[in-house]
DNA sequence: TACGAAAATGAGAAGATTTCGCATTATCAA
DNA sequence: TTGATAATGCGAAATCTTCTCATTTTCGTA
């Protein structure tokens, strides 16, 4: 039970709720609204609240477990903090996710902020097109 | 009357509501919410529904008159389409929002789009920090 | 200028997402 | 095991946006 760790060292309590969904977190990967983890959970035939979900994945978000994206503009979706900031890529016909790390895009950031005399927290660069699955292609 | 020429150029009826926020959109300048142009308007004496200012809004942004910012989850902002693209800078103090644009990050995206495979579309760029403004400086 | 079909508006209802309030239940240190 | 404290689940509410529809406005035509 690992996740039981990372809950405790999160300073909170360990609770079925939080270990149920820091443990679907690890097992899916990728991005996961909290109506996502809310429908898996109870499809998995776990009882769980709504309002759990969204009041844990935002204190996780508070402890540095997960970080929570607002893509355009629905739902936002969380996804695991491995520790590595990365931007990303969205497909517009099938709503795939890439994840990519651009070095000279984060130097230029910093410098772009210095010059507005900005002391920089944070930056959130999505990059919106179309994948290159087959469908995809032709639907566009 | 140059609102009107822009509105029909855009294939729009010329209806009030549209003269007055398109106008509205010009005189401010900046990145208004609808809830912004409809208490603007109410306060000019304008009578305006809030229905039809996310209509015309969102219609604008169909015909190019205007751009749409999911800036971080709250309402969605709307500024007029100056034919060029930029990027922006946000206070998480103030909320002051400047603008900018980097050459060197228009392309590496474009790089990036390629190599994932991705046709671009599309991108948003949001840096979030502090700004300069001594409040904001020592509030932080 | 007056007419009338078609489109647009305003008001409120409804939809979508997220948070809140509170009675009940679970956690965990003693 | 107990009990103070914190967390949960539920429904209500808050927030932002879209939808429905009766009424009004626009604009090409007579
Ligand atoms: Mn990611
Ligand atoms: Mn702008
Ligand atoms: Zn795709
Ligand atoms: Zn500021």
């Amino acid at each position: 039970m690992e996740e039981n760790q990372e809950i405790r060292k999160a300073g909170l309590k360990i609770t079925l709720p939080r270990v149920k969904i820091l443990s679907l977190l690890e097992k899916q990967g990728g991005h996961l609204s909290a109506e996502d983890v809310y429908r898996i959970l109870l499809d998995e035939g776990e009882e769980i609240g709504l309002a759990t979900v969204y009041r844990v994945l935002t204190q996780f978000e508070s402890a540095g477990l997960v970080v929570r994206h607002n893509f355009e503009g629905g739902q936002a979706v969380f996804e695991l903090d491995r520790g590595s900031h990365h931007d990303h890529l969205i497909c517009m016909n099938c709503g795939r996710v890439e994840e990519f790390v651009d070095n000279t895009i984060e130097k230029r950031q910093i410098e772009i902020a210095k010059k507005h005399g900005f002391r920089i927290k944070d930056h959130a660069l999505v990059i919106y097109g179309i994948c290159s699955n087959k469908e995809c292609k032709q639907a566009e």
